[in-house]
DNA sequence: CGTAACCTTGATTAAGATCAATTCTCGTGG
DNA sequence: CCACGAGAATTGATCTTAATCAAGGTTACG
């Protein structure tokens, strides 16, 4: 496997982007690349642990799995976010004793998804030294809290259609915050659609939303035959952004 | 209102136990002691933030609630627990400038709810001088994280008997280890009872696995009909402890 | 152009919510 | 001590949402 990952890709990680440069080489050093295609397994819930993931390309989708086989996703990653840090924190002591396991699945999702792995031992003996890493991760885990909150929020007090118009409408947002980001950065003006482009399968966005595959379609229709969306394969394009705001509400 | 709390109340918050006595007069010059009663609300979802706090006595559950009014309980807070610290950490800045809020709704489930508040912005000048402190959060944090993780997966892969038998197998692995501490601290052996005492009512039982009343009557009644429990008012007797483990796996 | 993966649609079923009516429990005051 | 009433819990009948089962259609890609 060919070593491509340096320095100027640990600095994008948010996590890492205070850190100076003597810094960002001892987290080199206790890291290494790796490459997975499509449906390649990253690790196992209740595996051991090792260490935590860096996304560097593609994606990557955090799951469980029931006694009967269905999938539920929890979490999906892009790149410059972390997972895996839970097992480090939580116990100390198991992490030195390699008790520690995975608290969930994680697989590729696209083909070339690289990651860098950060080995959790020497890694904990880092964080005495730098305390103020430990802050950054704290801000990390309480977003992700946040996010955990609202994910529950959604699964037990709204129908699926409201989970839905919520996805649809946060991934629109995202899309407008990253494209007033680029404008910003290239001084460009980008144009505005008022659409989005589903960045996971629909097999995956109806197992994040707590529900099927058959009952994302049929809810998509709802929304169409409404006229408050259309859908093209991937592109969902957005008719009646009001009336789709208030049904997330 | 009394003050009636001191640093040997600190002392026993998981967050504080390593803390010198300087170092928890710090702690205790910034916060503030507060009582509630039974149905009194701490807080609520989108309210200005202004600290986190420590449970000393009683339990508070945390909620959300739909446009429609319906409750479901993310958390109960027990004592020595502490919780809206998300906040604290989520956004530095805006804790500064008085633009965060409480991420959830708070309420007493107990008379004689006793806790104390730690104002957000002295604490975290606070954080910076004692990085320490800052680990035994991400602690906190990371297991608040498992739980989350945890009741994901019940609400989304396990129908409501096998939440209810989850619930119960917790409630009595956590009194059995409750009474491992006692023992061992006193040196005496306490009668080991198979059954445990609801702490919490069967409303909120119910709201806290994802389900209405009735639903949950009927539930109990289920596991009655297999004889794996029995049910008195708040105390369930563990008749088949090995189905009701099969189950909740 | 063929086949596999992906997605849609329809018919049926099941879990759990809702609505409604009682019953149980327990604290309060007569 | 009993009666009352309020809140808590149970039970029954019905309805709704979404899962399951089954079949067919689309798309992408070698």
């Amino acid at each position: 496997m060919k070593k491509k990952f340096d320095i100027n890709d640990l600095k994008k990680i948010h996590l890492f982007s205070d850190l100076s440069e003597s810094e960002l080489g001892k987290i080199l050093s206790i890291s290494h690349y790796k490459k997975f295609s499509r449906g390649e397994i990253l690790f196992f819930d209740t595996e051991p642990f090792h260490g935590f993931y860096c996304v560097l390309e593609g994606s990557i989708k955090l799951y469980k799995i029931s006694t009967e086989g269905r999938e539920h996703i929890v979490h999906i990653m892009n790149p410059y976010n972390t997972f895996g840090e839970v097992p480090v924190f939580e116990n100390y002591e198991d992490v030195l004793n390699d008790k520690a396991v995975y608290p969930i699945n994680a697989m590729a999702i696209e083909d070339d998804t690289e990651v860098f792995v950060v080995s959790a031992k020497p890694f904990l003996s880092y964080l005495k030294q730098y305390p103020e890493i430990s802050l950054k991760f704290l801000s990390t885990l309480s977003k992700r809290l946040k996010l955990l909150n609202n994910h529950i929020e959604g699964l037990t007090l709204h129908d699926i259609k409201r989970r839905l118009a919520k996805y649809i409408i946060d991934e629109y947002e995202n899309t407008s915050r990253e494209m007033k980001k680029i404008e910003k950065t290239k001084k460009i003006i980008l144009k505005k659609s008022d659409s989005i482009e589903l960045s996971i399968s629909k097999y995956d966005l109806a197992s994040h939303l707590g529900t099927i595959l058959e009952t994302l379609s049929r809810t998509f229709k709802k929304l169409q035959d409404e006229k408050i969306i259309e859908v093209h394969g991937k592109k969902i394009a957005i008719l009646d952004i009001k009336k789709l705001k208030s049904y997330s509400a």
